[in-house]
DNA sequence: AGCACGCCGACT
DNA sequence: GTCGGCGTGCTC
């Protein structure tokens, strides 16, 4: 009605950075669309924020109400369906009500930035370039390859050149030839998917037909497609893919952070014509916005990122597959703490499509869906090519002779396979040179002046560092406590395991894989870069090695020391120690050769280990599971943790204290707490930690809701956040 | 989350 | 005398 009189103000619900409960209020002489961005002013700056509804609530007096600086965007640029999956999120994980919004944004829209309209060039051939033989081009197989794949796509864009793995250098090459040639096209509408292929499909076996025929679906189905290591999952998502692009529909591919490699991408993008588009980490804000930005517009027909690419706004999706879903880099751990596997089925739920979640090791709460009916089942026992599951089998540590921590039987075993020509994968999940700095003669250990732990030694650089905090120091030459000199670096962590096998195998490349040697995406593509090359080689690193790499030539596994997983207080510990093993395993012997795993421990006789030696992590599962049933944990129950830290120990510890007496107080929920936390002094903050758990969810909402208007969130020198669904009880 | 205001110690 | 340390409080 109001707008009848365009004189008469209009208010909007702008949604803006900040720590409130809701949107804010403000005033427009127009209607702004939901879904549109605003410049509004806020205290005495102007910020960006998002429209998300009209009406004013009632408790807000109109004439406080400020106007609106400017808008932003004509048409909306979040969708109501991506707009009410952000509000479910705010609610359910409680955090700050905007934050799921603007996590919905790519950072430079986010700042306000105007979206690129995309002007793509794209690559054609000439008439001479279309009937000549690819195959006279032999002596330069790239431009060759190039050739083969435009000539069966009739056009690609740069974009796609560049993620089928080619340079502007091949394209160059071509074009002064005279076989090809750009053109620039600015695109704006959408590009409808055909589902038109590059490369042909493979041929699938029949437990993969199966599980393909079950995910081709209209409506909203959750799967979990359960195949071992090396099984064909993805040759499955590729093929479903297929199906909906074939409808007309775009799919939408998660993948754990560091399993978003060229490779992966090449792999999805060599099979379609179809455009794809990728969102992650290693992209710089420009062109994630205009990556983003051509999702949005419906011209990618598949879009393929890590965590955050959950909200990206896809017209006319029509699947979501969710690949090692697993992988604890689905759950973010800080700021608004969402687990992107459970947000992608609220979002797959609201779109009623299917959604796919794969994984050799699932996650305890996906297994429980699946064996209690709520997802599909889908099942692949099966290597693809035929290979056979490695040989597993513990190393007993009390039984052998060892040089910092490599036993003599993992040591031999290394050397047949590399005699063979083939590569050692050893897995070693401690970065470092070694992981304290002591003294032997009083035990004095060097340890953070901030945190509550050791430092770790690194040699590269000399330098001792805190790995909770990054501290660093000159590692001290003689001892502070007895004056005792020289220290020793005691424990082995990757560089010293690196200095070790170089010493014990002159003749042999070893290729280093932790956050130090492959800190950045490039320099991990350089190492991956260097497996590639003939003849034996030593990959050490690392659980960035347990992540979907496909390494071909590798024939023995070793775990150096498992240990550490089997005696962690957390929640997860089990579960993740026993997905690492099954997945780091799975690396060996792919190819024609049968694998072999070594796992370095002084339990062998743990009975956690009995179906992880027979690759049946399904039995593994079900009876943590069993735990997780008697404890009340997930998927049994629910819980939440809420931490707190502050300079002050007491203060965090009596935050929690009244907390949980009010949580108590409800008899709704159990609470236990406070405790300190697993690192209890950190980055010189005293942490604490309350674990509230509840056997429904709704019980547990209803009680941890209220604590943010009783609380402050910064009040008196403590801080303190609520995780809903925790990775870790730490 | 920013950003200003305001109250205390250590400097030209 | 002030510069700036960061604790406190506010933002439709």
């Amino acid at each position: 009605l109001t707008s009848l009189f365009p004189d008469s103000l209009q208010t909007v619900q702008v949604a803006v950075p900040g720590p409130f409960q809701g949107p804010l209020s403000y005033l427009s002489k127009t209607v702004i669309p939901i879904g549109c961005r605003v410049e509004v002013p806020l205290g005495n700056r102007t910020v960006v924020g998002i429209v998300v509804d009209h009406e004013n609530p009632d408790d807000i007096d109109p004439k406080k109400l400020k106007p609106v600086s400017r808008q932003l965007d004509e048409r909306p640029l979040l969708s109501i369906d991506i707009l009410s999956i952000a509000q479910w999120m705010s609610r359910y994980y409680l955090h700050e009500f905007s934050s799921a919004y603007l996590l919905a944004l790519p950072a430079l829209l986010r700042k306000g930035e105007v979206p690129a309209a995309s002007v793509e060039t794209r690559v054609k051939l000439t008439l001479e370039g279309k009937a000549i033989d690819p195959a006279q081009l032999k002596r330069s197989p790239k431009q060759q390859a190039l050739l083969d794949i435009l000539q069966r796509a009739d056009q690609l864009s740069m974009e796609q050149i560049r993620q089928l793995g080619f340079t502007s250098a091949h394209l160059k090459s071509l074009e002064t030839k005279r076989l090809c040639e750009r053109e620039e096209v600015e695109q704006l509408g959408e590009i409808k998917p055909t589902g038109d292929k590059l490369e042909t499909s493979l041929t699938l076996n029949s437990e993969q037909q199966a599980a393909l025929d079950r995910l081709t679906q209209d409506i909203f189905t959750p799967f979990l497609l359960e195949g071992v290591t090396g099984s064909g999952k993805t040759e499955v998502y590729l093929q479903a893919i297929e199906a909906c692009l074939r409808k007309g529909k775009r799919a939408l591919v998660l993948v754990p952070e560091i399993g978003l490699t060229p490779q992966t991408i090449q792999r999805f993008q060599r099979r379609f014509k179809d455009p794809l588009v990728a969102l992650h980490s290693g992209m710089t804000d420009k062109q994630r916005q205009q990556a983003w930005y051509q999702a949005s517009l419906g011209q990618a027909s598949v879009v393929i990122g890590t965590r955050s690419a959950v909200l990206t706004p896809i017209p006319d999706l029509g699947l979501i597959v969710i690949d090692e879903e697993h992988d604890v880099s689905f759950k973010q751990q800080d700021t608004l703490r969402y687990q992107a596997r459970d947000v992608a089925l609220k979002r797959a739920q609201q779109a009623n499509i299917p959604i796919v979640l794969g994984s050799a090791t699932p996650s305890l709460e996906t297994l429980h869906n699946a064996l209690i009916g709520r997802f599909g089942h889908l099942l692949l026992p099966n290597r693809a090519a035929g290979a056979q599951m490695p040989l597993v089998e513990t190393v007993d540590m009390r039984k052998q002779q060892n040089r910092n921590g490599l036993s003599e039987r993992l040591l031999l075993r290394t050397h047949d396979h590399l005699r063979d020509g083939n590569q050692a994968l050893l897995f070693l999940n401690r970065r470092g040179f070694a992981p304290s700095w002591f003294c032997d003669q009083c035990g004095w250990i060097a340890d953070c002046v901030y945190c509550d732990a050791n430092l770790t030694h690194h040699r590269h650089s000399n330098t001792n560092i805190c790995h909770h905090c990054g501290h660093r120091e000159k590692p001290a030459h003689s001892c502070p406590s007895c004056g005792h000199s020289p220290l020793q670096a005691m424990g082995t962590g990757t560089e010293r395991a690196e200095e070790l096998l170089a010493d014990l195998f002159p003749d042999i490349p070893v290729i280093r894989f932790d956050r130090d040697a492959a800190s950045t995406r490039k320099k991990f593509e350089a190492q991956l870069e260097k497996t590639q090359a003939d003849g034996p080689a030593i990959i050490v690193g690392t659980q960035m090695l347990a992540k979907g790499h496909h390494f071909e030539r590798v024939t023995l596994v070793g775990i150096w020391d498992i240990d550490t997983g089997l005696f962690s207080a957390d929640l997860r510990a089990k579960e993740r120690m026993g997905q690492l093993l099954t997945q780091v395993s799975g690396r060996s012997g792919r190819g024609e050769r049968r694998g072999e795993v070594l796992i370095q421990t002084y339990y062998p006789e743990n009975p956690i280990f009995t179906p992880l030696l027979n690759h049946d992590y399904r039995t593994f599962a079900v009876k943590l599971l069993d735990e997780r049933k008697k404890a009340g944990l997930p998927p049994f129950g629910f819980v939440a943790v809420i931490r707190s830290d502050s300079a002050f120990a007491d203060r965090a510890e009596n935050l929690l204290r009244s907390m949980a007496s009010y949580l108590l107080s409800l008899k709704t929920v159990r609470v236990l707490g406070p405790i300190p936390a697993l690192l209890s002094r950190r980055a010189g903050k005293n942490r604490y930690m309350l674990i509230v758990q509840a056997e429904k969810r709704s019980a547990l909402h209803e009680a941890v809701v209220p604590l943010h208007s009783h609380y402050p969130r910064q009040e008196k020198q403590v801080s303190w956040h609520i995780d809903i669904d925790p990775a870790e009880l730490s």
